[in-house]
DNA sequence: CGCTATCTTGAATCCCTTCAAGTCGCGTGG
DNA sequence: CCACGCGACTTGAAGGGATTCAAGATAGCG
């Protein structure tokens, strides 16, 4: 990590101040949150609710990855969200969570008791307006995997997943055009619809058309931006917005 | 259609009244939108709006199903959405729109111009609660859809849309236990990321399972609503949202 | 009545999965 | 320091479920 989190410092030197549902708001609402907030972390690999779980906190992720998913009574399992630093976890107005919500990496909550900040929430438009718009760009972003997951190939899945993790990496220097793989191929393929093996072949095959290096199993760079994008089967300026 | 809507009778007549974005409006909000909005029909097949399209109105379904779906290049289509009455059409704070939205059957929309629209969401906090609560549903909706896609197969596929079908049939009466299906094999298919081929191959399977009678290509009953749910893939509990 | 779009069914093919056998990398402890 | 063990990953071979290609059946409509 080159960026260490205190918990001890306000709002104003929050690393989501201004992507998180907080963005829009004024000073004097930022006092109010404050006063309500609480901070939990949570170890890479435990679970943070289980589907089904009561909602008793509403949550921002303040750093770290979460992922949002669903399993199958016999076992398989399907990603449905990756969540990042400024992503909310609960939704007002449903007391119960759809998906199993999982650390990635060992995570920070900001966290506001559910009953409290529903009344917030109505009070306060600055907090709901920003919530409707990081809905409606999750929404979006849902909709974009959709047509991945149910038409798109193993290379072309392969390749828009690694193009969405070169957009949204946000390491302050690109170190050399390094990128860190925040996931392990078997979350990977949860993500895409595969299974491990597949996305282990597929990645072999893409670093034999030189279109990604790996230095370690955790850290690539792309070496044929074009190329990349080509397999993604996506058109020029389409592209996810997850 | 056992219901006919009646363009010249107020939003208190209106068929979607008690589920759109007005749904939580009183009677003072209401006029205001009266005096906003406009109707407009579209034939099944024809296109609303297509992907990058500029976005100048924002609509409620009042009639009808359209389908939201994306095309990729080589003209594999997904569809990421079915539009019932009562959904909606638009996001404030966008202004393109990110995928095809096109009539499955003759539609009617309540619309109003964007601008104007955009500054009553603002200032009606009715109508963004509500819009805020649809987009919620809809996240959910999408994101039970991605497991599917992702994770089922074609059988669990078909069983699963076919329960969909049948919980979100609003006729009157279920006559007989007669469903319509709004789609074609191949919509059918391009919702569920099969071919028609596979579709029709499934559903056949399952006419000589026992678990469906068709009719007609058009109608069907459920014979077996136990072996339909346990066909889904989905546990006891679990149901899609959308 | 016959045309045409929609749908069904069959046969061959293929891509991904499944099953299986290694390889790699890293922390632990002798 | 290195052997050991274990989890993560890679690679191979076989199998299967869905697709593709193709032909025919059905139903709606002029």
């Amino acid at each position: 990590m080159t960026f260490v989190f205190n918990e001890r410092d306000g709002c104003g030197k929050c690393p989501i101040r201004h992507r998180a549902i907080c963005a829009r708001c004024d000073a004097d609402e930022l006092v109010r949150l404050e006063g309500l907030k609480s901070y939990k972390t949570i170890e890479a690999g435990q679970t943070i609710i289980w589907r089904g779980d009561d909602l008793s906190h509403f949550s921002s992720l303040v750093s770290g990855i979460a992922s949002l998913s669903r399993t199958l009574e016999d076992g398989r399992t399907q990603m449905v969200g990756l969540l990042l630093p400024s992503d909310f976890i609960g939704r007002p107005g449903r007391d119960v969570v759809e998906f199993d919500v999982t650390a990635v990496t060992d995570v920070t909550l900001c966290r506001f008791d559910r009953k409290p900040f529903e009344q917030l929430v109505d009070e306060i438009p600055h907090v709901s307006q920003r919530m409707m718009e990081m809905a409606l760009d999750e929404l979006d972003a849902a909709r974009d995997w959709m047509v991945l997951l149910g038409r798109k190939t193993a290379r072309e899945k392969i390749a828009t997943f690694l193009e969405m993790i070169v957009r949204r990496d946000q390491t302050p220097v690109h170190s050399g055009g390094q990128h860190v793989l925040p996931l392990t191929r078997e979350e990977i393929a949860n993500f895409l619809g595969l299974t491990l093996e597949t996305v282990s072949r597929q990645l072999s095959v893409m670093k034999k058309d030189g279109i990604v290096a790996f230095s370690d199993r955790r850290h690539f760079a792309i070496t044929d931006l074009e190329a990349l994008h080509a397999a993604t089967g996506d058109d020029a300026d389409g592209g996810m917005i997850i």
